[in-house]
DNA sequence: TATGAATGAGTCTTCATTCAT
DNA sequence: AATGAATGAAGACTCATTCAT
């Protein structure tokens, strides 16, 4: 007979610590940036020994593996279909200012580390398991299409390809510059002006 | 004829080494990525010494900055004032298809590992000694504005910006793809949608 | 009887491994002076590896900071208020008479290594942590001052400077004679006459 | 035959070049501290290659060896004999107070490198060749006993040594301080308020 | 389960000195 | 007489990891 919830005390504060050294990874990873994410920085902010961290996580490596595929899609079907294009315009931008937003909320540091393109989780091809945010405008471009409200001068793929260099250069530019652009600013003008020339 | 500067032997040499360790720095950066790559290993690789390490360049940043400051091809000087919006454009996108060029020459690896927003040698407010290469069509466009031959919708500063964000976009992408993508075609098309969004 | 804090064998271990640091460090200081002392250095006499040097003190200047801050005897929280002022000037003395005796345990080859102007752990202004040693008759001071057993001439911030001048002077005296001088007699003679000049 | 002055041109170049590396190290060590100076800084500064320095100066230490001893004495011959114990403590202040200005002078670094118990060329006893500026007051205080203008508590020699003392003292923290302290009013202060529990 | 002492190779950088030119 | 390229040991400090308790 398995017991469902067999959950001693002990492995209830296992796992507190394991939750514990997670945790305070999470807050050094986003205030600090990778290079400064050390062991020994880590178990002084979860309040562990060294050992501690052994015990629960093989290696470093084996904590980080943790951070994949955390982040939460960007729900676009609630989206109602454009009647002019001057709205699907509004409405992309309006898209990526909620992308930005996400980003402010994870903190430079953290989406430096994360936007190199070494890492491929953030690749389009590789990446299956869930909706990729940058890519999440395709299904309300599909619609509008197929609604017959737009009509692109390009292929539906090059253009979601182009929207996702101009995002994925905005946050660069962004995590470059230290936080220290107006992130929102840069998005829209790039962005619109993108737009203007694709509908034109 | 004589060369004005006229490289003796010992100036040849120092240059030889100079190129050594470049290479070799280069070589590490393409197979080990950017943190497996030191100035040990540079030297080691190059046949080299520490000291005449710091002997050619004074910090590792400098190093790595050379990679982007000595692209070839660049030159905007040499680039007839454009008379219409339509050569501006193809202009502009000229110089890009050129940087497109320039990143094959490194291999997808190397850009992979070089465009990290980690990598302060990108960052164009921590660069202080020359202007920063993806910005080299500034001088482009001003003299085209001063000229009349053209009218921004937007600052200068701004569209810079943008056009920089645009191509840093398409070099990611291009990263993230393996190298499998129509690097040339989507900085064309993106940039060119960009541009008559632009002038419209 | 119990001891409160019940020292654990490990804890034995670790206290033996950072005495046989500092000793290791005293002893190369001694020999070999102040510039040739390194961490590479203490460690190979010390039998200890960087790594557990650095488990043990935060710097190499937090190591030297001990010498003084560890000064045994000057607890002046035990001192008796004085009723007059010969006997605060007696008290005074008594306490740099007790600084004569740790200096001379220390012995002049390290004395003369470790008062130098270099040794920036002597700056009572870089040091942080903890009130500068030789201020220790501040408390006294302060305590005699509020009781109105004692009236000064000048601040007593000015005061305490000077004192620390004096005994600074005392010492180095000391160092420069390699010993030779009668390290007691001075400081009880230069101490006693300044405090003379100063209650007066 | 023996020529006193055939000096060549090549000579005069060549004493010249010596003469800037000559300076230049001068310059530095006041400017920046013994830990700053280093050869490579030297021949920046001077204008010079390296090997050109080993070419003049065998090595650092030999460049070093030509300071020592550079300082010019204080003349106190002048003074005129103190008919009261107050201008008697003037005249001595005064004399101090000049020796503050020298230190100011010659720079901080310069002073913190130079008082190091190790250093010899301070020491009373080992120092012969000329007058030791800190002892410069013993004619002055020595004509005034005579005179019967003064008498003192103590022996002449062991005042003469506390005042020694205290002078080091002063001069030591406002190295230690960096500079950072009121040099002239410690050092009035704490001498008068010794003169006076010295004549008292 | 948890501790923390210990390891030692690794980081970047500085520096006095040598030597071919 | 002068250059400057090259050397390589040494500097302080960091860090992931192991292991006895």
């Amino acid at each position: 007979m398995t017991q469902i919830p067999p959950i001693t005390k002990q492995q209830q504060k296992s796992l507190a610590t394991k939750r514990r050294i997670f945790h305070a990874a999470r807050e050094i990873f986003q205030r600090d940036g990778y290079e400064n994410l050390s062991i020994k920085n880590i178990c002084a902010v979860a309040g562990v020994s060294t050992g501690s961290f052994y015990h629960h996580f093989s290696s470093k490596d084996d904590l980080l593996s943790y951070y994949i595929e955390e982040q939460p899609g960007i729900v676009t079907n609630s989206l109602a279909i454009p009647k002019t294009w001057g709205e699907a315009k509004d409405a992309i931008i309006e898209i990526y200012l909620n992308y930005v937003k996400y980003c402010r909320e994870l903190g430079v540091a953290f989406v430096s580390n994360y936007y190199t393109p070494k890492n491929q989780s953030l690749n389009p091809v590789t990446r299956s398991k869930r909706p990729y945010p940058i890519l999440s405008v395709r299904s309300f471009l599909e619609k509008a299409l197929s609604d017959g409200a737009l009509t692109l001068k390009y292929d539906l793929e090059q253009t979601l390809t182009d929207i996702r260099m101009i995002v994925i250069g905005n946050v660069f530019e962004w995590c470059l510059m230290n936080g220290a652009t107006d992130f929102e600013g840069n998005m829209s003008r790039s962005l619109g002006i993108y737009l203007d020339g694709l509908f034109h």
